[in-house]
DNA sequence: AAAATTTGTCTATTATTTTAAATGATAAGT
DNA sequence: ACTTATCATTTAAAATAATAGACAAATTTT
């Protein structure tokens, strides 16, 4: 079971040096440097308060180590891509439903100054994800109110209610994933 | 970390004794009942030997270990996404996706000028769709070659081959979606 | 009911990990 | 060029985990 390397990946994501890492933790610099390059097979506590340090959960963990890597692709042109969307102020910009089945539904999201997604939808079984690309988005999922600010990701259940506003003065942008397609 | 009680479980519901599963494991009887009352805490290897053995992975395991702590969450800030990627040059940032509940993994993914995904990687089933922000990335899938521009789209199959590099002069950026094998 | 088998726990020994400190490597400042 | 600081790796000693086998309790077989 190797994972010195993603454990590194993770550390150097936060910046942080062995040392300050080693701090963090209370695990020794040498055994941390030992774990990354797997000279040692850490006992499951040892790891455990490593990871607590980088503020990532031991299923989170191994989900990226075992996750085996794989893409592929085939292109939309701009050109191509239509806007969905019925509401005045907001663009939502995608790949036409083809008669092929796609699982997720990918939208880049234009939402000018004050607009919404209207009130609160719920939509049918699925789940929804994005990120923030600029501006400042507020997001109501199921009662509870969150900012999002470029780099953000949100992720929920579509089957909660949610509405996107557009709190801030210039426009906003988000890139948005959802499963199963749904409009 | 306490992972006996769950270990313990999993064992019964596979209908094992401890020597049945020492005998699959190849970890000894009384290391198990170490494990199983947490009188240890065993290292990485030793407790991947045992899932193993029963038929059960790192990530899902400490799914289960982790269930009754685990909050929900909605929205991940920047500061706790992480990169997931061994390649120099190339950052793919997103958050991990726990085999949990979520089933799209979303990745905001930077490339230096140059840089590519590495050898070309095919997956299981899923699908992998996704937006070019920025910069202008050649996208290699199960043969063929396309160029992605900003605005453009790709969407394919997971079973195939595919490979991504920028051929540009500056950093390339893309916003990927993809679905996982349990989809 | 007695014997034999299977169960999980416990202990002494062995093997491995973790620590603490030393080492070398790199970079910045005087 | 010579500190001074920071970085990651390496090493010997201390701490901990893993093994092999003994043990008693529970279960099955005769």
């Amino acid at each position: 079971m190797l994972i010195g390397a993603k454990l590194k990946v993770v550390r150097k994501s936060k910046g942080l040096s062995l040392r300050a890492l080693a701090e963090l933790s209370d695990v020794t610099v040498g055994t941390l440097s030992q774990m990354e390059n797997d000279n040692t097979s850490p006992s499951v506590g040892t790891l455990k308060r490593v990871l607590k340090a980088l503020g990532m959960s031991m299923g989170e963990f191994f989900d990226i180590v075992e996750s085996n890597e794989s893409r592929e692709r085939v292109t939309y042109p701009k050109e191509n891509q239509v806007n969905v969307s019925p509401i005045e102020g907001l663009t939502l910009l995608g790949i036409p439903r083809s008669a092929r089945e796609q699982k997720i539904q990918l939208l880049a999201e234009t939402y000018k100054p004050g607009t919404s997604t209207g009130r609160e939808y719920y939509s049918h079984e699925g789940e929804e994800c994005g990120i923030c690309l600029e501006g400042e988005v507020e997001l109501h999922v199921d009662g509870h109110t969150y900012t999002l600010k470029p780099g953000d990701i949100y992720y929920f259940d579509s089957q909660k209610q949610h509405r996107f506003t557009n709190i801030g003065n210039k426009e906003a942008k988000i890139i948005s994933a959802c499963t199963p397609s749904s409009f």
